[in-house]
DNA sequence: CGAGATTTGTATTGTGGATGAACTTATCGC
DNA sequence: GCGATAAGTTCATCCACAATACAAATCTCG
C-alpha cells in the first residue's frame, strides 16, 4: 500500500507489540471491511456470522463505527422470514471523504469520494502542463484543493486525507518526485507541499499515477478482482500489479515502468536513451507519429483514421499492439497474472490492439495452452487516478478506523 | 509465503477475528523473531525494550518458548557492568528441525536444519533424472526422507515439517506439478505423496526451486537483505523476487519464469515454442552448445575453455551475459529492485558474465545514472533450494510458535 | 387472535492476557 | 559491607471478547 510505511527492520518478524487495544483495532477494521465489501446492507448478526465474533462484540464495534459516522444504520425492513427484522448497516454517505488530486499533462484536478462511493466534489481543469513550473502548478492545485475541502466541511463532511497522483517516479522515502518526463519535471521536493494549506491539516501522500488508477479499477470492479495488471497507456506506459487486493508498489516504493521493457534490443531510440523500449512502439507519441498524425493531437484522430482503414494508422496500431503483446508476455511469465486491464489511451484503442496483443500472448506465454488470460479495457472511468487517490485515502481509513473514533 | 494458504475472500479486509489468544500468538512470534534475527544472544530485558512489551510479559512468553524447546537459555555471563547479569537466550540447537527436499536434474536430496542454522542431516544422491518416472523418483525421495526423519527422532530431534523443491511450475491450489521441462515431468499429482510416510505425519509443501533457493540466500545474508532478485540459472532460468523479507510468489503461487522473457522477438527458437527467450541464449544448454561443448557436460568445462581464451566459449558467455542483461534491465525497470543475486550456474560464471550484464543494465535501467544497482554471485552454497526448504519450514514455525506449545 | 417459534440485538458475568508497580536476585564500585 | 544498578518475578488491575441469558420484533399455525 502506498500509504503504509513501516520503519525498516532487520528480520521477518515485523510489527509491534500487540496489546488489548490491538484487538479492538483489528476487529473494528475487520467489521468495517465486511460492510464495505458487501454488495448489500448487512446486519450485526450477519457480521457476527461472517467474522466469527459474537453478536455482542459485533454490536459494540458497530456502535463505535456508527458513532464516528463511518457506518450508517438504515430502517429495519421486513424480509418475510420469521424473527426480529435486522437493522441494515451501510457505509455512511456524505460524512467522511477522501481527496484525490492529480496533475497530468493535459489537466489537473481534485475529486472527493465518500465511503459509499459517491463523488462529493469534482474539479477538473484542462491545461497544458508540458514543461511547466512545478511550483506554480502545485500551488494552483493546493488552492483548488483548499476550496474543495472548505466547501465540503461547510456541508458537514469530514475530509480525512489527500492523495496526489503524478505521472512519474515518486520516491516516498526521500519525499520527492524523481522524474516526470512528460511534465518535464525532475527532482521536485514534495515536502514543502505538505506545509501548505490544506495539506498541513489533511496530510498528503504522493503516488505514481498508474498505481492509483489501478486502485480505481479495483473499486470499479466492485473489489471482486483480487489480482490483475493495470496498464496505463499515455505518452509513457506505466503498469501497476494488484495482488490480493493490494498494489504491489515495487521494491523501493515506485515502479511499474512497463514502458521501458525492451522489445527489440536494437530497436528505435527511446527518450530514455536506450533502444527498443516498449514506449518507442506503443506510447502515445510513437503511435501518433507512426500514424502520420500530430504528436499532441487528440486520440480520436487516430481512431478515426483507423476506422477509415488508413494504412499508416493501422500499421502503427499493429506494430504497437505487437510490441505491447511481446512486453506483456514477458510480464505474465514473470508474475502469472491472469487478468490484464488496459487503461489510459489503451482503453479506447483496445478494439484496434486486441488481436495483435492476443497473438503475441498466445505465442509467448508459457501457460497459454492451458490457462485463460483475460485482456480487457478499463472500467475505471475518466481521470481514474483521481478517483483512485480518494479511494486510497478511504482504504487507509478502513484499515485503521480506530484513528477516527471520538475521544 | 508458500506455506500460508488463506481461503479467497472478496475484499481487502483479510484475516479473521482477533481474540485474546491472538495476542499470545502474535507476541510469541514477535519475541521469537527478535531472537532469531539477533546477531548475538539477547536477554529478556533486551526483548522487552525491543518489542515494547513489559518485562513481565516477555518473561512469560520466553518461558513458554523455552519449555517448548524453541529457545534455549545460556549461562549468565558477567559483562563487567553493574546489575544482575542477563540470561542469554538463543535459538535452540538440535531440538527442532525443518526438512528440505529437492529433486533436480542431476541429484536428489534431503537436508535437515535446526533453528540455530546447523545442518543436522544431509543426504545428496547424484543421479540423472532427465526423462525419469516421477513415481519412482518421488518414492525414492520419500524413503530417504523417512530414514532421515527416523534417525533425527532417535536423536531426540522433533521434525516439524518438510518442504520439497522442484525445478518447475508448481500449482499449490491444484496440488500438482504443472510442468518441469528439464525433468520431463508434466501434470504430476502431488496429493498422493502426502499420504506416504513420512509426509503423512510431517506434512509437505511443494515449491518452485528458485523460490526456495532465494530463501536460502536470504538466510545466508544473515536476514539483513530485505529485497533482492535471486536468479537461478540452470538449464532453465528461474527468478524469485524477495520483497521485505518475503518471497513474492507470483499471483497464482508459482512464477518467476525469467527464462521466458523475450530478448529478441525473432531470436532463436526456445524449447517453449516461442522465439528469442532468454533461456535460448543464457540457459545452460544454450551456453554449452554455443561454446561447442556437450550439452550435458559439467560446467567447469566451460569455465576452463573461457580461462584458456577459447573464442567460441567467450562468445557464448558474451552473448549469454548480454541477453541476461537485457532481460534483467526490463525486470529492474518493472520492480526497482536494487540488488541482484546470481545463483545456480551463474554463481561460478559470474566473473565471465559480469561485464556484459553490467553494460546492458547501465544502458537500459532508467535509474542507472542515479542509483546503485548491485549484482553479485550467490552466497547460499550448494543445493541452495534444499537449505531454503528447511529454512522455510522453520520460518513457518517462527510465524506461529503457538502451534508447538505443549498442551 | 394468541401461543410458540425464530431471529435480532442487548445486558451481565467470566476469562485470558497484557500492564504497572513492587519485590527479589545478582553483580559492580567504592 | 553497602548503596547503586540492572534482570527477572510476583501480584493486583484493566480491558476486550466469550458465553449465557434475556428482551424485542416478526412469522406461523391452530
Amino acid at each position: 500500500m502506498p500509504t503504509s510505511k513501516q520503519p525498516p527492520r532487520r528480520g521477518p518478524a515485523r510489527g509491534t507489540a500487540a496489546r488489548q487495544a490491538s484487538l479492538r483495532e483489528h476487529n473494528l477494521s475487520l467489521v468495517l471491511g465486511h460492510v464495505l465489501d458487501a454488495d448489500a446492507p448487512v446486519s450485526r448478526a450477519d457480521l457476527a456470522a461472517a467474522t466469527g465474533l459474537t453478536r455482542a462484540t459485533v454490536s459494540a464495534l458497530v456502535d463505535l463505527l456508527v458513532e464516528s459516522r463511518v457506518l450508517a444504520e438504515g430502517e429495519p425492513v421486513q424480509t418475510g422470514t420469521a424473527g426480529r427484522p435486522a437493522v441494515p448497516l451501510t457505509p455512511a454517505r456524505g460524512t467522511l471523504a477522501g481527496l484525490g488530486l492529480e496533475v497530468n499533462v493535459d489537466y489537473l484536478g481534485v475529486r472527493a469520494v465518500d465511503l459509499a462511493g459517491d463523488v462529493l466534489a469534482d474539479v477538473v481543469v484542462p491545461g497544458d502542463h508540458h514543461a511547466s513550473d512545478p511550483a506554480v502548478v502545485l500551488a494552483d492545485l493546493a488552492a483548488r484543493a483548499a476550496d474543495v475541502a472548505h466547501d465540503l466541511e461547510a456541508r458537514g463532511v469530514d475530509v480525512v486525507g489527500a492523495s496526489l497522483a503524478l505521472p512519474g517516479l515518486v520516491d516516498p522515502s526521500a519525499d520527492r518526485l524523481r522524474v516526470a518526463p512528460n511534465l518535464g519535471w525532475a527532482d521536485v521536493d514534495l515536502s514543502a507541499l505538505r506545509e501548505v494549506a490544506p495539506f498541513d491539516r489533511l496530510g498528503l501522500t504522493v503516488t505514481n499515477e498508474a498505481n492509483l488508477a489501478a486502485v480505481a479499477e479495483w473499486r470499479a470492479r466492485r473489489r471482486a478482482l483480487p489480482s490483475f495488471l493495470y496498464v496505463s497507456g499515455e505518452v509513457g506506459i506505466g503498469g501497476a500489479l494488484v495482488h490480493e487486493h493490494a498494489v504491489f508498489g515495487g521494491v523501493r516504493g515506485w515502479s511499474g515502468e512497463l514502458g521501458h521493457t525492451t522489445v527489440e534490443p536494437d530497436g528505435p531510440l527511446c527518450a530514455c536513451g536506450a533502444h527498443g523500449c516498449l514506449e518507442a512502439y506503443a506510447g502515445k507519441d510513437a503511435l501518433m507519429i507512426a500514424a502520420g498524425l500530430d504528436r499532441l493531437g487528440p486520440l480520436v484522430d487516430l481512431c478515426a483514421r483507423a476506422d477509415e482503414g488508413d494504412a499508416p494508422a493501422l500499421a502503427a496500431l499493429a506494430r504497437g499492439g505487437w510490441a505491447l503483446g511481446v512486453a506483456l508476455a514477458s510480464f505474465v511469465n514473470l508474475t502469472d497474472v491472469a487478468h490484464i486491464v488496459l487503461g489510459g489511451i489503451y482503453g479506447p484503442l483496445e478494439p484496434y490492439l486486441r488481436a495483435h496483443v492476443a497473438a503475441e500472448l498466445e505465442a509467448r506465454v508459457l501457460t497459454a495452452p492451458r490457462e485463460d488470460l483475460v485482456v480487457e479495457p478499463s472500467l475505471a472511468g475518466a481521470e481514474a487516478a483521481m478517483t483512485g487517490g480518494a479511494v486510497e485515502v478511504l482504504r487507509g481509513l478502513a484499515a485503521d478506523p480506530s484513528s477516527r473514533l471520538p475521544a
